[in-house]
DNA sequence: GTCGTTACAACGTCTGTCGTAGTATATCTG
DNA sequence: CAGATATACTACGACAGACGTTGTAACGAC
């Protein structure tokens, strides 16, 4: 199957981790596997991209955290998100669909004009 | 008017750069012109960030440069996609389509989600 | 003559991602 | 009970792409 490079995706990594804290309080590898399962197996968030995401929105405040023990008495290090960091998502998806209107005037659907001779060898 | 960032179309530099290559030669001024005018000011790369992209894309075999001078007496480098860039083209326009499916299931198109409550303060 | 436009090149900095490695607990397998 | 696998992170250094800044040079407009 086809995946996602990091290159691609590199500037959603944040919106997509707020995204699944929208909702309720979530933690590291919990996100990375709903991640993955979203996405049917399509993007694998690396981990160290993932834990220094909440570092990095941590000191943006755009989520805070707290740890807590689970049910199994493992500690985990759990992040809600804030106000600003709802802010951010909403303009995050915004800026989406203006890349997405952008991006798509220089990609041929199919891929297929590249098929056209006109250049170099 | 809202514009890109440079984080979130990182990914697509090269794509949008061969993407003005595909029918025939040019440079940079004329490329760097052809991204504003198409993207309707949406989009203005920076100029080292093109020019960067013009000596690795070269390197890597998908754009060749010639040297030429322009009515006005100028010179101007020019670059030629390849059969490698047109290849290249192709897979980037494939991963862009993933892309789309898959950060799309992380965007709420108004972006309202995130005005509904539950999170930390 | 100097201002704006065209057309680049060089240099160092910053940020986000990644590879590698290490720590520690819990659960499953034989 | 040992060893493998899954969970749940943390630390560190490397790298690539984008960026800010500066410099060069040629041309036309005024």
């Amino acid at each position: 199957m086809t995946t996602i490079s990091s290159d691609v995706i590199r500037g959603y990594n944040d919106t997509i981790i707020l995204y699944l804290l929208l909702d309720r309080p979530s933690y590291g590898y919990e996100i990375s596997r709903m991640i993955r399962q979203l996405s049917d197996g399509k993007y694998v968030i690396k981990e160290t991209t993932l834990y220094s995401a909440f570092t990095r929105m941590e000191k943006n405040g755009y989520i805070v955290s707290f740890s807590r023990s689970a049910e199994n008495g493992k500690r985990r290090t759990y992040y809600s998100i804030t106000d600003a960091g709802r802010e951010y998502y909403r303009e995050k998806c915004e800026e989406w669909n203006l890349t997405k209107e952008v991006v798509e005037h220089f990609i041929s659907v199919t891929g297929t004009r590249a098929l056209t001779d006109g250049g170099a060898r």
